[in-house]
DNA sequence: CTCATACAGGACTATTTTAGTACGCATTGG
DNA sequence: CCAATGCGTACTAAAATAGTCCTGTATGAG
């Protein structure tokens, strides 16, 4: 279909709990506790979370997991990312060329990957720290309607 | 992941060819025959497509299929809600409501809710016309209006 | 120094979804 | 009448996803 995997949805879950507090070291039984979710699943996600450098690992007796950057910083186009097989496509075709059997699907092709860019802006312009925010119906500028989201613009000197 | 389905790729692909020739009938072993795909699942398509007022069909010794509606007035949106199960949404929780266990991911929820809509805007944008036109790199004509997609803003400002 | 805690990495299993096929029924043009 | 063609549904097969477990390594606490 057209949805994310239930892992991403955790880890994008995982992550804004985080979020909320940045300092502390959350362990992955502490978030399975805290969140309802099995802990080995858990521990899978944030595995792959912080080989993708989403996240920073402590071992050891009282270590855990903390945000690598701050949450202004962590867009959901990386979550999804880290935590889905696939590279990243609307169709297999956007994603690698090479096999279309007909011309009308090559001619698609252009065409799909110019939504999927949409798509992957959409995601790369929201951040964890927009997430944990209540909803926000516009704050500044637009929120993120396809435009413009983590706004610093509105003072005049954008970049 | 993020994908479509192969069934709304394909019933993608075959309006888009049907589209090509509207005044034609189509026949599901023709479609079979011209796209290189099985023909069962062709028909499979087909029907889906016809349920959902997309395709006209015609029964009986020569009959087949044809668009319900000028090129320019089927939207890939209508096609993917043709062909794909589940209903329209990146996360479940964006669908329908109720079971989230925990706070954050509820109040993650209306920002899941604003990026489908974006999704959903981006596919409502593009027509079957569009798709069987070449890529058109200009925007601000009639093709893909409406959302802009330069936008940047992973500039994230910590303080 | 030793041990319990906690992450790392990978293999494995179960479940769910998706894809593809089959088959009997209905319609219709020739 | 009958062969072509769509209709509907059920079923099977394959693939992707989710979830679990095991073995190894690092490290802080006692």
């Amino acid at each position: 279909m057209l949805r994310i995997s239930k892992l991403s949805d955790y880890g994008t879950i995982m992550l804004a709990y985080m979020a909320e507090d940045p300092e502390a070291l959350h362990s992955a039984a502490e978030l399975a506790q805290s969140l309802q979710l099995g802990q080995a699943t858990v521990s899978k996600i944030l595995k792959a979370l912080a080989k993708h450098s989403l996240l920073t690992a402590f071992r050891g007796a009282s270590g855990g997991y903390a945000l690598a950057r701050p949450a202004e910083e962590i867009s959901l186009a990386e979550v999804i990312d880290a935590l889905e097989e696939q590279p990243f496509g609307l169709t297999e075709c956007s994603s690698h060329e090479g096999n279309c059997a007909q011309e009308v699907s090559c001619v698609m092709r252009a065409n799909w990957m110019r939504i999927n860019d949409i798509v992957r802006q959409a995601l790369e312009d929201v951040t964890l720290a927009d997430m944990i925010r209540p909803p926000v119906p516009r704050r500044g500028t637009t929120q993120f309607k396809g435009v413009p989201v983590t706004v610093r613009s509105s003072s005049g000197n954008p970049s």
